[in-house]
DNA sequence: CTGTTAGCGCTTTCAG
DNA sequence: CTGAAAGCGCTAACAG
């Protein structure tokens, strides 16, 4: 019938069942060391009330609250979106909940967000923080259990990341063996230790092929960042494009299209991350696939590990795997053969 | 230098500055009945020790937590994530945070989670919760502030939805005036309220239509119940097929694609969104543009008066948008010309 | 204006 | 095996 306005608290279930608070406490944490009876009358006088131990309280005796927090530097992009998934849903299954915060790709806004979520939350993954090393170090001495991903540049907390890399050395081979030798990179964020990453890895390519030219541009990690560089890309005289993510990737495709730019004939185009819809595109991306729900999975698991004291398994490199689609062709004024 | 291990607590600054634990408080949150000079030896005491209240113990006496909670069937669908992103923002503009759970579709899942996440914050946002009106209703009746959004059947809470209806009823008029008499209608989940609005809205529309057929075909809410559709879509001899969403119509469409059925040539598609992406496919997606960032922004809004206790803006509907693209087109056997 | 005293709802020694 | 009491860290009357 009518039910009370205010949830029932542990006293009242002890008022109800005629016990000390102390005993329901016990009973509601399966304690064995309660008569059966006893226990069954508890559990009965709890039962009728619809009552459950209140979270927050057991949050602040106990010191934790079962939740975790995530911090994305844009939920927006779909690389972020699935790492939040496959962490979400690794987590729920150990009966953890996820607080998320978006950054929004503001620095400050970074540090703030994951200390004062850390503080309501037992531990905190960082996904592609864009603090500068340093900063980083003292921000995950501080805020104790973190793991954090895509980001290989500490070693204070466990990581997981995808070798963008060896992805982008995948990506670069491709278009060599494609008679490509003058290539187009729309570089990220500068603080992205994923771009820097990919800038080493280019740099080791420009050494192994005789005569190839890796020029740089900078973009950003959009869509319209994407859009903008056709310009840049065009007066560079690239034959192809290797974009920092499939998102400016479709952005430059977009824009090609847009200008009447053959797309592989005159230009090809890679992306990185294979997004959901990178292979409906048209013609469909060619990129360099992250596995990021199971980043997402992996970074929890390494979280559990040390909410429990354990040790962590060690930092996950996942390597990504090159999807050769229709958005790369051979290099313009070549024939279709592609030499190994 | 050497950090201590555990965080200073009030009882600390209240020693440090030779006050009392009620004077460190008033400081903290801007009492103004705190002697200036007093209040600044306490302030300098808190940023000696990097003090800030324990967010935790403060939900406790206070009763509010400075979240809420949000529930979405599929992290995976890029509607929810909009609506996600665009509720996370809004939210934190107002200092709240958000913890976000995934039902995975999962009707059980989604009662239970519902409850024990609003437990943990001040109050709940359903996204296009999948259970029945009865159940529903209960639900938001223990859960207490709430908002509802994509779904019109309740009055027990403030309610943000797109209107399916009237969407679907401008793609079947854009079908119709390009020729189209018999058109297949992918639907969703019995359980979704939106796929409900849909059917009335396609009952309207042959009433309204002569000799207009839609032939309606159980399918599902993802790619993969798109793509598993075509059979059933062929077999139904139509002209065009209306998904329940863009993930839907992009599944029929890749299939399509496969199996050399001409889009829009043979068969016309239309989804229902307007997801990122879909106007990349090949050809573009025609769809219904739903605000999502927006529905979620003003299901923030709405939350929000009601945990400031005043009265929250009327429920919104929000009609959405038809966005004409290439891979709809006349029916088969007609010219393109269109009739209004 | 400031300090003392009760709790918020729960868990956990510590006695019995 | 069970209850009384202390306390997690903080805020809010209530006195002074």
């Amino acid at each position: 019938m009518g039910a009370s306005r205010t949830r029932a608290t542990i006293t009242d279930v002890a008022r109800a069942a005629g016990v000390s608070l102390s005993t329901v406490s016990r009973v509601m944490n399966d304690n064995p060391s309660v008569d059966a009876a006893l226990a069954s009358r508890v559990r009965a006088a709890a039962a009728e009330l619809g009552y459950t131990a209140n979270p927050l309280a057991r949050s602040l005796v106990l010191g934790r609250t079962q939740t975790i927090a995530v911090v994305v530097p844009d939920l927006a992009n779909p690389t972020f979106q699935e790492i939040l998934r496959g962490l979400s849903r690794a987590a729920s299954v150990d009966g953890y909940h996820v607080l998320v915060a978006d950054s929004n790709e503001q620095l400050d806004d970074e540090r703030l967000l994951a200390v004062e979520t850390r503080r309501r939350t037992d531990g905190l993954v960082l996904c592609a923080p864009r603090l500068a090393d340093d900063d980083l170090d003292d921000l995950l001495a501080e805020v104790g259990p973190a793991v954090v991903v895509n980001r290989a540049a500490t070693t204070a907390a466990p990581v997981v990341a995808a070798d963008y890399g060896a992805g982008l050395t995948a990506l670069v081979d491709h278009l060599v063996a494609r008679g490509h030798r003058r290539i187009a990179y729309l570089a990220g964020t500068r603080r992205s230790a994923s771009n820097s990453a990919r800038l080493d890895a280019l740099a080791r390519s420009r050494a192994a092929h005789d005569g190839l030219e890796i020029v740089e541009i900078p973009a950003g990690v959009d869509f319209d960042a994407g859009a903008a560089s056709l310009g840049a890309v065009r007066d560079a005289r690239a034959t192809a494009a290797l974009a920092f993510n499939d998102l400016v990737a479709l952005g430059l495709l977009s824009a090609a299209v847009e200008h009447g730019v053959a797309v592989p004939g005159e230009l090809s185009i890679a992306g990185f991350d294979d997004i959901p819809f990178a292979r409906f595109t048209s013609p469909p991306l060619t990129t360099a696939r992250v596995a990021a729900a199971d980043l997402g999975a992996a970074a929890w698991q390494r979280m559990r590990a040390l909410l429990a004291g354990e040790q962590p398994a060690a930092d996950l490199v996942s390597t990504p795997e090159l999807i050769a689609r229709a958005s790369t062709g051979p290099a313009p004024g070549l024939t279709a053969t592609a030499s190994a």
